[in-house]
DNA sequence: CCTCACATGTAATGAGTTACATGATTGG
DNA sequence: CCAATCATGTAACTCATTACATGTGAGG
């Protein structure tokens, strides 16, 4: 147990916020506020959170300067400067103890999903797009994550990876399972057919 | 198509955000900003949205200053007054332009998979006890919709009830067929045994 | 009696997004 | 030559959350 004197604040109260993905990411290895951003966007910890520079580059420095993480310059030959940040003993302590708090019930906007509840309302066409393209964004990412799982890594990482396909993989057949229902309601819909535009 | 002259601004420019929900929702049928989050919170949206009363409260003003909804007040005896919304023909115009709109990728922040994929880290007991309530969330989650599902509905509102279906049986299989690897992970995690507190 | 569900609203606060600002290098 | 990728950062802004404020009636 830590005592009450060595306790460090997670980063506020909360598990999940820019500055614990951070602490997270670190925690796997080095990197840079870049790196971290394309983690986020369609790397290992794309299924679960997401944020933006504006939201990272800010934090990073925030942790710095409490000390949970600190960062050594990197040039190579014909690549801009990079700052490659490193986790601190203190920084994983704060992470620790992030990662004990209650988690909070996830978060999940779908606007597609908003869209296609709405089917019927919206074009047939920009349905069917929609449709499409969510159908393509999915097979991109269980092929993906097939990858990632065919050149290794194992132990606890792959649990958010097996997740992350699972969920998927029901995504994808369920949409490829109801395309042509789906498709069909939209074209019989309120709006009718397509409006000449 | 709508001219450009009777175009009516989708409720600023991404498909979902409180007030396109609000006008969804009352496309459904007339409800009252408590009855909105409840949807949102534990009813037929709550797979893909969420919004506070904060939110929702000051949406639905906006949306009446704006003309796409309308209220009256209904009183029943022994319970609080109540103001219940309806949409009205421009905000059904409004809608039917949101659903128009590009979607924007979903939005999903999970700090449960953010625990699970740091499991080695967190305290065995605090994993486990993450683990058995987001499977009995499921489960609970799983035996609403299948509730609802039997109580008829069908159309087009059918398809983001089983999409949700899909997802969450996908999510609880693999926790369930999952859940003594993570815990045995979770057990020889660098925190090691659970400290005494 | 106390808590929970019903019901509406506002004010403070905040975390993060978007847009801006800058710049090198590689590949088509 | 132009676009894309790599790379870091700041400022303005916005949306929504949290907390506050208030009140009724039912049920344990």
């Amino acid at each position: 147990m830590l005592g009450a004197h060595t306790r460090i604040d997670a980063a506020e109260n909360d598990v999940m916020n820019v500055k614990t993905l951070c602490l997270g990411v670190l925690e796997l290895g080095e990197a840079s506020g870049y790196e971290i951003r394309k983690m986020t966007q369609d790397g290992r910890f794309s299924h679960f959170v997401d944020a933006s520079y504006g939201a990272i580059y800010p934090a990073l420095s925030a942790l710095e300067a409490d000390g949970l993480v600190s960062w050594r310059e990197e040039r190579h030959p014909g690549r801009p400067e990079r700052k490659v940040y490193s986790i601190t003993e203190r920084g994983r302590v704060a992470l620790i103890a992030a990662l004990n708090e209650e988690t909070r019930d996830d978060v999940i906007k779908s606007e597609f999903l908003f869209v296609l509840r709405f089917c019927e309302l919206a074009r047939p066409s920009h349905v069917k797009s929609e449709l499409d393209r969510r159908i393509a964004w999915l097979e991109a990412q269980l092929a993906r994550l097939e990858e990632a799982r065919q050149s290794g890594c194992g132990t606890a990482s792959s649990f958010a990876q097996g997740y992350g396909q699972a969920i998927y993989r029901a995504m994808h057949e369920y949409l490829v399972g109801n395309r042509h229902d789906i498709e069909d309601i939209a074209g019989r819909g309120l709006i009718g057919r397509d409006a000449a535009e």
